[in-house]
DNA sequence: ACGTGTAAACT
DNA sequence: AGTTTACA
């Protein structure tokens, strides 16, 4: 018997094992089993369809069935009822007893079918999260004891190691005809490309690289999610006769023989996860230490974690607190979730508002608090036990909402045990030095965690949620106006002037210069709820909408605080779409603007100095002096594959013309270069290296009207007048010409969409 | 398949 | 004027 300490790398089903992969703390990677028997619940229709059923299914060698009570309602949770819990020895069967199950008329319902089979193991058997600290005692491979070691305050990961992947092909595309081009990876410090032209040498390369370094993780970058690419990469190779290897144990054909089907590819041994756009992943966003977090929040493997959408991450953290409270799970198809309450218009009218928003006035002011509430929903659904089942409509009352709690509920107890790690960690951040690695992964950490958090407040209203109830989404939002309100009459008795408020942040302001914990403790006083402060301002300007000055917009402002720090919400500043030039430009007019000591001389000095600007960065437009392509470059994301657009924006007409064919989730960057020509696909150019010899003729105009669009904003206030600047694009008539425009774009589409057709064939 | 709100460009 | 897309 040998045993030791290390952490979970994996775990994932063989047939009927359990494999599970351990780094230990000297850097090794052992590989485990633990026997596996799938199981699902029944619930008979009737008590002989039940005995019938049991007489059935145990004359089958492979299967064993008795009776369990289990909870079967979260509405109900004391009520107990039994059903026949059927075991198989393996997973054999499994698919084709389920599918006979669920046709047979004997069964009113199957439950724990809907989870994977990793997931039963470690919600029923393990009970420990994948990438846990854990003691481990094994004999060969056999897996004899396993135990968590408590890293729950550890900001530090587990010692995966990881490696960058890219690959490139000559087209662009994945299909296994085209050849690879280029293999670039990232270990560490080292970055390597394989490029020298004959392929089978590049995955020589690639394959000794990966024996060489022994990584736990590969991270796939680039556009294509992972199946994708470990599919191309496995075809390829196969086609050109090359045996690939990237897995742990490749000698040991056995477990390959299933894992590594092209249809379903899997590198054994070795976590494969990607990083690409997705919203399902995160890993750009949260980082390495993030999809740690995830992994643990949704007690699942890191590759399910990074691979599903939060959705089903919140899904499978909730039935893992059900099945360790004796609950069995709903298939999904037939659940009755909390939807089915049919409601009047009237009803929905009044429950469904979202956050509140106090109108801000509009325009300059000094000496501005800003206050926000720390995490407030999730602080609400805690201090009131909101939850899918403690609010319901109650029959007797016609449709009246009633708050039904006679223990804690369901989401409440998750969101109170993420809340407080994510306070734990946020309290660390203050401590650990920054720039250091402890703060990037602490930094991580409490991100991902707040994401999280948000999401579990956000999916308890969604119709995807196998338990959400709208009920409960609609009673936290009605809570947080009522905050709102309270804040509001509080802050107005104190004596203060409130300019602006938001769902969760109240901007106040007070004539004399006075002590402000007086308000922060009478807020979190009243409230229960706790609240900072986020921004001292000196100087700030709340924006109107630009449609209608009559209808304020909601986080729409910019201005600076006593520390000298810009804030700016919902400007050109903040948008990714916007050229750097423009960003630039506008960064420079408020700090322009602001490099005042009073608002007297603002108006005046300040906005002086920043109309010079304005004349100088369209000079600068005009001559094109000192800029260059990535000063005028749009980046844009191209959401979806590019047969699927309808219409022609100009990221499309750009991606179009890329030399190379397009795909969704490229980053499409172009400058304007006609933008008002007939042909869409002639209005702008895509740029693909950003660092050409020389700038491309540009659209000057576009540019122009760019920068009078970011001066307007912040400085329309003031009385900025663009007109000032030269002739507007008057609207002459040009009906006719419009009428004929259209047909010959409508020729451009079909005409593109047979090339695109071609092309991809 | 977390929510809602808004602007810009296209039809 | 209404719809689609992307972003916050």
């Amino acid at each position: 018997m040998t045993s030791c300490v290390g952490w979970l790398l994996d775990v994932s089903i063989d047939n009927d094992h359990v494999i599970l992969w351990i780094k230990t703390e000297e850097g090794q990677t052992v590989k485990l089993r633990d026997p596996y028997h799938p199981g699902f619940y029944i619930l008979p229709r009737n008590e002989s369809d039940a005995l019938r059923l049991i007489q059935i299914l145990s004359r089958e060698e492979e299967i064993a069935v008795r009776w369990e009570y289990r909870r079967t309602s979260l509405f109900d949770s004391n009520k107990q009822t039994r059903l026949i819990h059927v075991k198989l020895r393996s997973l054999r069967y499994y698919q084709s007893l389920l599918k006979k199950l669920e046709r047979d008329r004997q069964v009113k319902q199957l439950y724990n079918t809907d989870l994977l089979h990793v997931q039963q193991y470690l919600f029923s058997k393990l009970k420990i999260e994948p990438t846990s600290r854990v003691k481990v005692e094994y004999n060969g491979s056999k897996l004899l004891e396993i135990s968590k070691i408590d890293d729950e305050d550890d900001v530090n990961p587990p010692p995966f190691s990881l490696l960058y992947f890219d690959l490139r092909t000559y087209s662009g595309i994945l299909a296994s005809d085209d050849a690879i081009r280029i293999i670039k990876l990232r270990y560490g410090e080292d970055d390597v490309e394989f490029d020298n032209g004959e392929e089978k040498v590049i995955l020589q390369q690639f394959s000794d690289y990966v024996h060489e370094k022994n990584p736990d993780i590969i991270v796939c970058m680039g556009d294509y999610d992972k199946g994708k690419v470990l599919r191309y990469l496995f075809s390829r190779a196969k086609k050109i006769g090359f045996d690939l290897r990237l897995g742990r144990d490749d000698d040991n054909d056995d477990t390959n023989h299933y894992s590594n089907t092209l249809e379903n590819p899997r590198i054994v041994g070795r976590i494969c996860i990607s990083s690409n756009y997705r919203k399902t992943t995160y890993f750009d966003e949260f980082g390495f230490v993030g999809l740690i977090e995830r992994a643990r929040f949704g007690f699942l493997p890191l590759e399910v974690a990074a691979k599903y959408s939060i959705n089903r991450l919140i899904d499978s953290r909730n039935c893992f607190e059900l099945v360790q409270k004796d609950f069995v799970i709903p298939s999904k198809s037939n659940s009755s979730n909390n939807h089915e309450h049919v409601r009047t218009v009237e009803q929905i009218v009044s429950g469904d508002k979202g956050g509140m928003i106090i109108s801000p006035q509009i325009g300059l002011h000094e000496n501005v608090l800003a206050l926000d509430y720390d995490s407030e929903y999730a602080n609400l659904i805690v201090n009131h036990n909101l939850s899918y089942e403690t609010l319901r409509l109650s029959h007797e009352a016609r449709g009246k909402v009633v708050h039904h709690q006679p223990n804690k509920g369901l989401l409440p107890r998750i969101v109170e045990r993420f809340l407080k790690r994510r306070v734990y960690f946020k309290r660390l951040l203050k401590e650990l030095p920054k720039d250091s690695r402890e703060s990037e992964w602490c930094d991580q950490r409490v991100n991902s965690l707040k994401n999280i958090l948000v999401c579990l407040y956000g999916s308890t209203g969604s119709l995807w949620n196998r338990f959400g109830n709208v009920l409960a989404y609609e009673e936290i939002n009605r809570l947080s106006r009522g905050v709102l309100i309270k804040t509001k009459d509080i802050v107005q008795r104190l004596g203060y002037e409130l300019v602006y408020a938001d769902t969760d942040s109240v901007f106040i302001k007070s004539k004399t210069g006075r002590d402000y914990n007086e308000i922060i403790n009478t807020l979190s006083k009243e409230t229960g709820l706790s609240i900072s402060i986020e921004y001292h301002y000196k100087f700030l300007v709340l924006l109107p909408l630009e449609a209608d000055e009559k209808i304020e917009v909601l986080k729409h402002y910019y201005g600076i605080t006593f520390d000298n720090e810009l804030v700016v919400r919902g400007i050109e500043i903040r948008r990714h779409d916007i050229p750097n030039f423009i960003k630039q430009f506008q960064t420079q007019l408020l700090c322009t603007l602001f490099d005042c000591k009073d608002s007297s001389e603002l108006l005046t000095k300040g906005y002086e100095n920043a109309l010079l600007l304005v004349t100088q960065a369209i000079d600068t437009i005009m001559t094109g002096e000192g800029l260059d392509d990535k000063d005028l470059v749009i980046s844009k994301l191209l959401r979806q594959n590019i047969e699927k657009y309808k219409s022609l924006f100009p990221h499309v007409s750009a991606a179009i013309r890329l030399s190379k064919h397009p795909l969704k989730g490229d980053t499409i960057q172009y400058i304007y270069t006609d933008s008002q020509h007939n042909n869409p696909l002639c209005r702008v150019a895509p740029i693909e290296n950003i660092i050409s010899e020389s700038l491309p003729p540009y659209d000057k105009e576009k540019y122009r009207e760019m920068v009078l669009d970011a001066s307007e904003t912040v400085l329309g206030f003031f009385g900025f007048d663009r007109t000032v600047y030269g002739n507007l694009k008057t609207n002459n008539d040009e009906r006719g010409e419009r009428r004929r425009k259209w047909r010959w774009y409508e020729e451009i589409l079909e005409q593109r969409v047979r090339d695109i057709h071609t092309e991809t064939l």
